[in-house]
DNA sequence: GGCGAGTCTATACTTTAGTATAGGTGACTA
DNA sequence: TAGTCACCTATACTAAAGTATAGACTCGCC
């Protein structure tokens, strides 16, 4: 049965998530409530299997306290664990070393399959994570172009002149110029170029 | 013990890959050469737990087949696989509502983690995928260019003006545009825009 | 029916982008 | 020392981008 160490400062959290997987799964479940405590724990035994760092804890400070514990303990299999953090935190963490990202919104069977994922060796991010609100100000920004705008900027995207989008929209390139022109002033940019960007960033097209 | 029906139109790959999960795993695997065979073996009976179809495949017509496959079977867990395509066709994949996505690079002992993962009702993409080999090419491409024409580049990224650019430089509109001509024709793009979003797209700045 | 929004086009213009050619500097090197 | 290369600048040009104004068409809406 693998040996887990939880270590979280919010007693309340780091407590009953230990106490679901050592009744329901049977894992063997240690805690610690800072990062120092959690080291001190590992001290010279191996016999931990996987590491459950909290990244807002006492000791953490950033991903330092990730990087730290895997110099530590290289052959130990570490995941972070948030409730607050965003997509490039977890990123970041992954690039470190970490074999898991674990937001704290997981369901409690989903954090099991993470958990028996990252045990059989593999390494765990979910791909859906982080993506959901950047939406909404999107829509926000670009709700305000008409459909022929839009199919504008969409060629902008491809970095497209105006000869040739007026020759793919089929229609003459003075449209297509007055197109550009209200588009740039609706996004509040300057030039196609900052127009283009800033829809690529959006992940518009 | 769950059953899967693998789609492939490699005998090959699709043979050794049933061959494996059967003897090793001990799952149940159902096997197709393309996306009518799979659809016909599907037809009527729920019985098929996963299934697995390779991204280029006749009847695929990129992800129409994976769409017709969810529509058609909303409850069947579905994963797609390829061994070509990129990082987009994966998230499309997903946000399509695939359950997953299986690079070919995967070794056998993860594919089968992948799939124990998928089944225990998760949805599975690797994190890594698809952002190993464009550095080199990256590098490639860019690496032609003087310092000062990778400045001049860094802000084009921002969608910044020659004007602007001479002026954050320190030099005179003139030379920026030299750069900006000179770094065109070694990215073999045809304007800034261009040259901006092939930048961004490598996320060199 | 009138009204507004979106669309298309035209003419005319200014500004910016991009090309071409030429010449000068300093640094590094065969 | 001569040659090469990156860099800077100048002049001069063409092409493309962007602005401004005005007229015309369609469609949905009050």
């Amino acid at each position: 049965m693998p040996n887990i160490l939880l270590a979280d400062d919010h007693d309340l959290v780091r407590d009953t998530i230990a106490a679901y997987l050592e009744t329901v799964e049977g894992f063997n479940v240690l805690t610690a409530a800072n990062l120092a405590d959690a080291m001190e724990l590992m001290r010279g035994l191996d016999a931990i299997d996987l590491l459950i760092l909290d990244y807002n804890m006492p000791g953490m400070n950033g991903l330092e306290g990730l990087i730290r514990a895997r110099r530590d303990h290289p052959k130990c299999k570490i995941a972070l664990m948030s409730g607050v953090a965003n997509r490039d935190v977890a990123t970041s963490a992954m690039s470190q070393g970490a074999n898991g990202f674990i937001p704290k919104s997981l369901t409690a069977a989903s954090l099991v399959n993470a958990i028996k994922f990252i045990l059989a060796g593999e390494r765990y991010l979910p791909f859906d994570f982080g993506t959901a609100e950047p939406e909404a100000k999107t829509e926000g920004v670009f709700s305000d172009l008409s459909a022929r705008e839009l199919q504008t900027l969409e060629q902008l995207c491809i970095g497209l002149s105006n000869k040739e989008i007026a020759r793919n929209l089929d229609i003459k390139e003075v449209t297509v110029k007055l197109h550009v022109k209200n588009l740039l002033a609706k996004l509040g940019v300057s030039n196609r170029t900052q127009a283009a960007l800033m829809a690529k960033e959006r992940h518009l097209f």
